[in-house]
RNA sequence: GGCCUUGUGGUCAAGCGGUUAAGACGGCGCCCUCUCACGGCGCAAUCCCGGGUUCGAUUCCCGGCAAGGUCACCA
């Protein structure tokens, strides 16, 4: 058969030559070491926390070599695509702080463009057209119905399924048998010509997992689909060699295709990339745990993040303490260095799938939030409050030297003290909440009111806003002894049946009366803050 | 089902032939204390199973088992 005249019936007109695209996109002159890594999405604008995570590991890989991120849009499929999804997926990784150097949409350095799939039919079809020059693919005219046929008949004889071997029947048609078909107008596809043999194993050097064993391909699988856009897999292998890829971290998921890819690479005659696969984010679900999902986890979107306020670093931190073994005990030993110090390795990466814990996250954003200064938490608050909070929220920040003090004496922020209250925006908002409106509601008082009302007044006659700490809680136990509560904590626990409750029971009817709760930070310091007259009001309201 | 990967407390995990088997989160208890939060101290809880190799296996080998991934003209 010559196939020289097949390429020119499938894929007519002139192509540039292979040399020609060698030349235009050239190996990137960049200091020995540097890593080229690359984040692919389709564009369904949906991005969730594995796509973080693995954003996470090829930022630090290639920064920390001083070499490249790159952003590629992989929009072969267009039933998958979303409108403004590129931009949805920039501004959820800006948040995260993962910078791309070049990319869509990005700027930067243009000599690997175009970056989305799409815009690069053509020197996707140079080289179909090349490999069906050289036999090692070759059109298939199967319908949707026989290959559906032809997976039943296999899974019947519990046989591999797949278009291979006997069952690849469009692989040795005739030079006739083709050519009546393309005369009948069929559709078609193009398919690899697979030299492989599953029984042949061979060792290959994943850069997370070490070295495991990958059995030879033995697939036709289409590389160029009838509409005459390439599938992923071949997208794959022209992209990431003509865009200079050094290493491709992705998720767990590939590894199975791996075999594939190689052979491509090899039928190509490029260079491949290192891999790099990487566990997936697990969840827990009944009683198994499975991959994050997109479809069924909208919980773990990166929207979900920041509409409740989480902090973009403890994101990020728990990201890398996931990522990294060695991480948690590094930033253990160091934790104000920035994150970019941490010596980012591939091999220490977790081999196994690892369940996501919010526990931990949360536990990490209370120790993150618990080191910004009064003002960098009055930022973030802000810039949640204006993108998520309700108009009420909003209006905290009118006054802005009120929030600081709330911040700064409330949050211990500063001090040697340090309160760590709260792991979200949301949550802060929430908790901050009485400083700027009046309780609508008070949690139950646990005394009768009459004994309330008596302790409240005695606390208001001998109120004074100039009080320092001490001054006022000497009048607390003032008020407690008076009413048959015990002045001192130590007195109440030696002998509590002599009592009706102690000091603690006083100040917690004083805190409901002015916030509406029982837990909060030093009453003292919030009454402060109120001022006198607020402060009066509500207590006199509670009575 | 075939193939690949992975199996250390509830979770994330150190460990690489001899350890009282680190640490962190969570849980529980105590202390501090006007409550809460913080902080301090302590407790409970782990090497998937079975064979080898070895004086000795969590660690090495083999075999099971379990979990996950994947088997598209989706990526």
């Amino acid at each position: 058969m010559n196939y020289k005249i097949l390429a020119e019936r499938l894929l007519p007109g002139e192509y540039p030559s292979t040399e020609s695209y060698e030349e235009k996109y050239p190996p990137r002159a960049l200091p020995k070491g540097a890593e080229v890594t690359r984040l692919a999405p389709s564009p369904t604008g949906f991005i969730h926390l594995g796509n973080l995570f693995v954003a996470i590991a090829n930022e630090r890989i290639a920064h920390q070599s001083g070499g490249v991120l790159y952003l590629r849009i992989e929009d072969t499929d267009l039933k998958r695509k979303v409108e403004g999804a590129v931009e949805a997926v920039k501004n959820a990784l800006r948040y995260f702080d993962i910078k791309f150097d070049e990319g869509a949409e990005i700027g930067g350095d243009e000599t690997y463009a175009p970056w989305y799939q799409r815009q690069r039919a053509e020197i996707y079809r140079t080289y179909v057209k090349k490999l069906i020059e050289e036999g090692r693919a070759y059109p298939c005219f199967c319908t949707e119905e026989e290959l559906t046929a032809l997976r039943e008949e296999q899974t019947a004889k519990k046989e591999v399924t797949g278009y291979y071997g006997k069952y690849a029947r469009c692989r040795d048609l005739t030079e006739e048998e083709i050519y009546q078909k393309l005369d009948e107008g069929k559709p078609f596809v193009i398919r690899l010509r697979s030299m492989g043999d599953p029984a042949v194993k061979h060792k290959f050097h994943d850069e997370i997992k070490g070295d495991i064993t990958v059995p030879e391909n033995d697939q036709d699988v289409v590389i160029l689909k009838s509409d005459g856009i390439p599938t992923y897999h071949f997208a794959h292998a022209i992209d990431d060699h003509f865009m200079r890829t050094t290493l491709v971290i992705r998720g767990e998921e590939w590894l199975a295709s791996l075999p594939i890819h190689i052979e491509l690479f090899e039928a190509l005659g490029f260079g491949r990339p290192r891999y790099g696969h990487n566990c997936s984010l697990m969840k827990q679900d009944g009683e198994t745990r499975r991959k994050l999902s997109k479809r069924k986890d909208p919980e773990l979107s990166l929207e979900f993040y920041r509409k409740e306020g989480y902090f973009a670093r403890a994101v990020k931190v728990y990201m890398l303490t996931l990522l990294n073994s060695n991480f948690e005990e590094w930033y253990l030993k160091n934790p104000d260095a920035p994150l970019e110090s941490f010596k980012f390795s591939a091999n220490k990466m977790s081999k196994s799938g690892t369940l996501f814990d919010l526990d931990k996250l949360n536990d990490i954003s209370k120790n993150e939030l618990a080191k910004l200064s009064a003002e960098e938490m009055c930022a973030f608050l802000k810039a949640w409050a204006d993108e998520y909070g309700t108009d009420a929220q909003k209006g905290y920040f009118a006054d802005g030297e009120k929030m600081l003090k709330v911040l700064t004496l409330c949050m211990g922020i500063g001090g040697k003290k340090r309160r760590k209250d709260f792991t979200t925006a949301s949550q802060a908002m929430e908790y901050i909440k009485y400083f700027f409106e009046r309780p609508q509601s008070h949690e139950e008082y646990r005394c009768d009111g009459e004994t309330r009302r008596a302790l409240l007044s005695g606390f208001l006659t001998r109120y004074d806003p100039s009080d320092d700490a001490q001054g006022w809680f000497s009048k607390v136990k003032e008020v407690a002894a008076e009413n048959g509560f015990a002045a001192e904590m130590k007195d109440y626990k030696a002998a509590s049946e002599a009592y009706k409750g102690s000091v603690a029971d006083v100040a917690e009817v004083l805190r409901i009366a002015t916030t509406g709760r029982v837990n909060t930070p030093d009453l003292w310091t919030i009454q402060q803050i109120l001022g006198e007259e607020e402060t009066r009001a509500r207590l006199k309201a509670a009575q």
